[in-house]
DNA sequence: TATGAATGAGTCTTCATTCAT
DNA sequence: AATGAATGAAGACTCATTCAT
């Protein structure tokens, strides 16, 4: 992905709108479907100069899904590592979760459909991201069962149920519909925590948790946690 | 849907043999993505002779959709009819729709990813199918508050999450693996009903009596509901 | 163009049928933008049977010029040989002329715009037909001239001013229009005539010769000349 | 009519070479029978590269029926509008209309061959540009009988036996044989006004005014006219 | 930085024709 | 005498990509 060697400061950023811009018409019609020509199109550039800014078609799918998973990751990593319990810190994921999915509708939907028609180690390096995500939900599920909390389940099943609560999401929402990431978060997991959790557990206290643990933490709002920091490293 | 008006009557046959090796061509490697051609080596005919069959790309899709929708629609019209309490029959309702989607996983892959491609009527027609499916769940979901059985919630939203649940199953279910469409069902309606019933809602009785059922109904099993009848007629 | 051996009596009225069909077809959309498929549709048989008539398709072309250029060579042989004044034969041939070219409407059409779809032998012959009928107009021409009715003009010229003024006919008439060939004959040729002839000759005449030479030889009606016997040994 | 929003100051020169490479072509082989694969060799320039260029292959048949089009229409109203008498203009729209025939042959052969090809607006535009030109004839002649200079015919007959006796000359000229525009017209002319005149109009001055109208007005030459200006803004 | 022009492989689809039955 | 099935070449057109300027 070596980029022109030397290039001006307005690089980056027109780079990132370009993608932005692909990753709306790829959630729209396919990747596959769509034209580097509709591109240059919307970006409103000559097909010449988007390659100057974006290498290949396949390199912006790339760019795409790093701007899904690279937030997400940076921020469950954040999560798992709190010194919270495991239910709290499944809640707090959840909604950084919903909140990339909002925020960015259309690059997850590109995320979600199209990751494989990238070819090789583009490919591979993905789905080991995945990975790498599953295995942080399923890390936080088996904490929850051994202090208690949930039922003794299949961890891997329940964190397919999880993912397939939330990820799925993208398939229907809408950035500017009446349920942000937060009531989105909130109704979830009062399915799926209820579901899952023993006698012990009490899932009403949970929400008032999160209302305090937000209030004294600012920093740690799901918006603040996902998008700050990393736009400009990405 | 037979296109040309005469054929003989291995015709619908092998018709039906090419929908079925498109559905897996297109789930591996997207509708758009996949070539007709590719398609005819796979087949083993010329590409003059795939189109005898498939009419065109696009009604190819139609076909893969109709695959998913039609057996789709009709068991979940049989089971809301049933005279049976709305939360049993959101039970069979999810058993059938794993069946489907075990059962079919290429075409269902094809369906959640590529119905966008679809162009004009066969577009609009397919979106108010899945509109039909989805106010079934949604009035059986009505029903289970009425019947005080869930709390009051907003159906939709209770819906939208019945949906994801099940329906991002595809992204990872392998045919056969361990997990059968039964099992999953369990799984899945216990994490749901648990998350949303009122306490007056005995859940550990509801596998009990879906096993009574089973053995009472054996013309009720999901599979003989979704495959019996309608693999013939399709 | 060797058709299988041994058939039936009904082979070549089918045959007929088909050409004449064909004929209608090609006039529409043209030779190259019919396809056999259309063909065999309109006919009422598989693609298969209709080759059994046809041969190929380019043969449907010579068959479809046959039919115009057959009578007519045969009418305007006749006409030229009888025993009248040259510029009455010329009235006789134009209206012979424009008799084929109303009742065979499409055929001309496919005869005047798709002849040079044609190759090798068949396109030689009938270039070669199509001089014979031209020589034969100029050579009444000449005669014209010669007996002193006709000014003294270029006579190659003149005979296309003829063939013009016929042959572009067929782009606007329409088979039961309200003029039909013996009133369009007329009137080209008191153009046609008026504008070529000297003070000697008299065109208010030659009409009422017309008439009274149609009353004692009714076989010689234009429709009897050109259909009558060459129906057969098409 | 530059399609690409953007190109640089050959592309407009290009373009016209190409569509009449393409005149050439369809008029030797037929417009359908023609493939886009032919002319990309013709013109010697990869598919692709000759898309850019012509849209599309209909999009050629537009440009060369208005490259006959255009300066016949433009042209013809002038004449129309002209403070002569009528069988004079009729002379001159004779003439232009057979320079255009002559100097461009090629597009006249598929103006009158395959607008039949043309779908939609196109064709319905091509239509009624055809009837205004024809209407220009049939009001010429209309006049020409209210000033007693035409015998009283039916004028859409008239005016059908003018475009039989030019148009048709297509089909046997060539650009660079013995007779020019101007000689045909007047031979034309001479058959057809003798043939429609009165006793009053007088042929033979009409010649003489036809030279001494053009020493006159230079830049009434029909090839001024119709290739003068026009060729700029095409 | 940006562009217009060019390419060649590849897209879906249609075609005239053949042939076993 | 007729058919359904098959083919392979060719059809129009699009695509991702390159490059001189």
């Amino acid at each position: 992905m070596a980029r022109p060697p030397g290039h001006g400061p307005e690089y980056g950023v027109k780079r990132q709108e370009i993608i932005d811009q692909a990753a709306e018409l790829f959630a729209k019609k396919g990747f596959a479907a769509t034209s580097v020509a509709e591109l240059s199109v919307v970006v409103g550039l000559a097909k010449g100069a988007l390659y100057y800014y974006i290498g290949s078609k396949e390199n912006l799918l790339v760019e795409i899904q790093d701007r899904v998973l690279g937030p997400l990751l940076v921020v469950a990593h954040k999560i798992a590592q709190l010194d919270e319990d495991a239910v709290f810190r499944l809640r707090l994921l959840s909604e950084a979760l919903l909140t990339i999915i909002l925020r960015r509708l259309h690059h997850v939907w590109v995320y979600e459909h199209d990751y494989r028609q990238l070819s090789g180690s583009n490919r591979s390096r993905l789905i080991s991201q995945r990975r790498e995500f599953e295995s942080i939900v399923e890390t936080l599920l088996r904490a929850a069962i051994q202090a208690g909390a949930f039922r003794s389940i299949d961890t891997r099943l329940a964190m397919l149920q999880f993912l397939n609560l939330h990820n799925h999401t993208y398939q229907w929402a809408h950035p500017d519909g009446a349920w942000d990431a937060s009531y989105l978060s909130r109704e979830y997991c009062s399915t799926f925590i209820s579901g899952l959790r023993t006698r012990n557990y009490d899932v009403e206290a949970l929400e008032t948790r999160v209302v305090t643990f937000r209030a004294q933490h600012i920093e740690w709002t799901s918006e603040a946690l996902l998008f700050t920091d990393h736009r400009v490293n990405s």
